[in-house]
RNA sequence: UCCUCGGUAGCUCAACGGUAGAGCGGUCGGCUGUUAACCGAUUGGUUGUUGGUUCGAGUCCAGCCCGAGGAGCCA
């Protein structure tokens, strides 16, 4: 009985007798002689069987297999040039699990609008893989250096009594009589336990009601929030630069064989190493106007302004100081001039845009109460985050990076939809 | 919500207002080293939907439905 090897550890075991388990990703027969390329989710191996050299079960059962068939396959493992991947399996025995019907997803070039309907099939092919692969080494990263650097994991609900921010649409459900949201951010939340761990970070789904139909944008997508208690906007940037550079250089010392599946150019992400450059946001406007793109002071960032900024520079961007009115109630604002916020935006190069927002935050209990009547919020439903500035409030910071935005540019891909399993966007939830 | 583009075989796409086609997939056959193999045969259609113009509509017109790309908003 040969042992059953997983095929990404295939090299190990050279010269002996294995079984793998898998599904048939494609076949070539040439009469006396069939290559069926077998994959188990670690990786695909070509498997070849000679007519002479096999039982007849086996061969007829190598005949009759159709794609993504599930399979058995028992051979001598050899490395030889001419098999994809380097190494192959010399057949001596070949089982059909279960013969597959006739597989949507031929080996050819697909439309998007198929390809997403068959989402749960479309997960098997390569690029899909290796996507998927690249996002969990990328969540894997993230927690490996927030739990090295002393932030301690704190989860935040995700049925809300109201708006956090109380600016972006809210997927509304109804709880027990009342209403109630899901969470678009965990950041409040974090806001209060740093006060009981010093520092922490929620990870988990967020939910965006918005009619957003870009490539950049998911209805349901997850965010990883570290705050920080005694960390100013300074101190802020120098967390992000440090953990985004540790995410792309994990994904580029361990992701290999998916970033050369998805020929991503490495070279793009081995130049994402700290410090990144840090430019306000009236720099940012000089940046603009001299590519011909000026924008008036006080207005945001549309796509093509982040687009010309993170081109302005070989790694990501730091963009901080933004004008009060246009970010959220909590930022902090500037003491050298009160029209600024002490907040960062991280715009990533090559066009994928903004990955992190965030900042130091509001401290100071009449700042803020200010803010929550400017911006119209329900005060009642802040009367916790209120008591935060009355029980020992300190200088704060935090920010959110955006999982699907990072895994999408880590990949190098066109389209955020591909770095999520079962991508919720405007228009679709099935499958 | 707005702008633009699109909807024809399982899939990717053709088709001057005049008999709806090809490639891939599937099926059958051939081939002892294939690389989305190749060669031959074969299968496959309520042209998104409703109405209109016309001798005649996949094609022209209007409405509706669905999708894609972008804007706004944001991670």
């Amino acid at each position: 009985m040969a042992e059953h090897v997983t095929i990404g550890r295939i090299g190990e075991h050279v010269g002996q007798q294995v079984t793998i388990k898998g599904w048939l990703y494609n076949k070539r027969d040439s009469g006396r002689l069939q290559f069926l390329l077998v994959r188990d989710g670690t990786g695909t191996i070509q498997s070849v069987a000679f007519k002479k050299e096999i039982d007849p079960a086996s061969w007829e059962a190598a005949a009759q297999v159709t794609q993504e068939s599930s399979v058995i396959a028992t051979g001598l493992v050899r490395a030889d040039d001419r098999a994809p991947g380097g190494y192959e399996l010399g057949l001596t025995a070949f089982e059909i699990v279960q013969l597959a019907g006739e597989y949507p997803i031929a080996l050819k070039s697909h439309g998007v609008d198929f390809l997403m309907e068959n989402r749960h099939l479309w997960l098997r092919a390569p690029s899909q893989w290796a996507v998927m692969r690249v996002r969990a080494t990328v969540i894997r990263a993230i927690r490996d250096w927030l739990d090295d650097h002393g932030f301690l994991l704190v989860d935040t609900p995700i049925l809300t009594p109201a708006a956090c921010e109380g600016t972006t649409t809210l997927f509304e459900t109804e709880y027990f009589g009342e209403k109630a949201y899901l969470s678009q951010s965990g950041q409040l939340y974090n806001e209060a336990t740093i006060g009981a761990f010093g520092r922490v970070y929620c990870f988990g789904p967020t939910f965006r009601a918005e009619k957003s139909k870009t490539r950049r944008h998911l209805i349901e997508f997850w965010m990883v929030e570290p705050e920080m208690a005694y960390v100013d906007l300074a101190g802020c940037m120098e967390v992000e630069e440090q953990l985004v550079a540790y995410i792309a250089q994990t994904v580029v010392s361990r992701c290999r064989p998916e970033l050369e599946i998805l020929e991503r150019d490495v070279a793009k992400l081995e130049a994402i190493v700290a410090p990144f450059p840090r430019i306000s946001y009236d720099d940012a406007l000089v940046i603009l106007a001299e590519a011909g793109e000026p924008l008036e002071w006080g207005d945001d960032f549309g796509a093509p302004h982040e687009t010309i900024l993170g081109n302005h520079f070989d790694r990501p961007v730091f963009v901080h100081r933004y004008p009060a009115r246009s970010k959220a109630f909590y930022m902090a604002e500037d003491e050298a001039n009160p029209e600024l916020s002490l907040s960062v935006d991280l715009i990533a190069p090559e066009g994928y845009g903004e990955i992190i927002g965030g900042g130091q935050r509001a401290h100071d209990l009449a700042l803020l109460e200010r803010r929550i009547e400017e911006h119209k919020l329900p005060r009642e439903a802040f009367e916790w985050y209120l008591d935060l500035r009355r029980y020992g409030a300190v200088p704060h910071s935090g920010f959110g990076l955006g999982i699907e935005r990072t895994v999408s540019w880590m990949c190098g891909l066109h389209h955020i939809r591909e770095t999520i399993p079962f991508p919720r966007t405007m228009g679709r939830i099935y499958p």
